[in-house]
DNA sequence: CGCATATATTGCGTGACACGCAATATCGGA
DNA sequence: TCCGATATTGCGTGTCACGCAATATATGCG
């Protein structure tokens, strides 16, 4: 996961990646989310300095570059779920791991209005807390002794906490809203995890 | 909502706009998952008797026309649960309420099969199902007298039900399934809709 | 240290698409 | 039957994603 255990190539690929993500999320925020049309394939290809044709070997939009971060953080939390001590409750790990993943860099409250609440996102947004989910099941069916092909515990489990993690975002952007991000999780993740999960209604058989 | 409810121009709107979207549907699945690129958007519009500019009137997009339909069923949940009666506990009305919706015409395997297994159109997918989410939080703030503004319960509850059916669904149309779509959206439902809804802790306060 | 090879970057060309605009056809109502 | 509102359509334009082939760059080995 570090850099050093990876490929050099690995590295640099990455580096472009990232490069073109932060430059396609930053051309965005400059131009607001009324104003995407105008964030053309050409200004995040020089941003990032690699040519057009470059960017488009990245990625396959202009909305798939500006949500690339959300998505690969989301893509991480099943190992934050992992990474939480064996003997802590379900619904405790759970909850932590969200907010660790979603708190430890103060988050970015810009590039998260940009996504969440610029229209043309909408779409690729929902894909970036999406991607949490097949990792996330996989680390809640380990932890509760389930089987993700088998019961649908873990599955929609995930499903329930990535959607706790974007109406929570939702909330936290509202101009009202004064708590913390790590109060407004907290509060919205106990909505749908269960304290003592209980999924004997929830095996179904497969052959 | 009946049809006769509305202006006759309305409804030659909505038909218009049904024969496109069922045009579509139905040619995205003659050609298969893999085959979604062959679909142009010049054959949508022939084969609903309209010209291309006229297909581009209603959507904006193929994958928004072939995914119209799913959106259009999801966003009547909030409904269906309202249409429950007022004395049924929360989480047999809010399950009755979805099993209702999505078995009431025998659901459509392979236009959900297409919809669900096809990756490009996996974001207008996701948008489809969350369109369920803001009418059917506003039947639940209803139901259990929370407030959409200030509660996190009913939408984070509407999120966990969205993501419920699409598991549910998912579960549905893999192959060795053999449960009926009843059944299992009953078992992914009941993982996260509770029997007696506890929202003191999802209350965030706002001025 | 230099070379061969794998890999990444780039330029170009192509096909498709979304949409603004203005003209036309059509429909609904009086 | 006729008028006005509205839907439909054709055309032009700018943008984009991507296949293909050439080039530049880096990696690993002799």
């Amino acid at each position: 996961m570090t850099d050093d255990a990876m490929d050099l190539r690995a590295r640099n690929r990455r580096a472009t990646r990232e490069a073109i993500s932060h430059a396609a999320l930053r051309l965005a925020i400059e131009q607001g989310p009324h104003g995407l049309a105008l964030v053309r394939v050409t200004d995040i290809a020089t941003a990032a300095g690699v040519s057009p044709r470059t960017y488009n070997n990245y990625f396959s939009s202009r909305e798939e570059a500006i949500c690339a971060l959300q998505a690969d953080q989301a893509r991480r939390l099943g190992e934050a779920l992992r990474s939480r001590p064996a003997g802590e409750p379900f619904d405790q790990a759970v909850i932590a791991a969200v907010i660790e993943l979603y708190t430890d860099p103060e988050p970015d409250k810009a590039g998260l209005r940009m996504i969440m609440q610029t229209p043309e996102l909408e779409g690729e947004a929902l894909k970036a807390f999406t991607m949490a989910e097949p990792p996330l099941a996989e680390a809640i069916a380990d932890r509760t002794g389930t089987d993700v092909t088998r019961d649908l515990f873990p599955a929609v489990t995930a499903a329930a906490v990535a959607g706790a993690v974007r109406v929570a975002g939702r909330h936290w952007l509202a101009p009202a809203t004064t708590e913390s991000f790590a109060t407004i999780l907290r509060a919205a993740l106990s909505c749908v995890v269960p304290s003592t999960p209980d999924f004997s209604s929830s095996r179904c058989r497969r052959d």
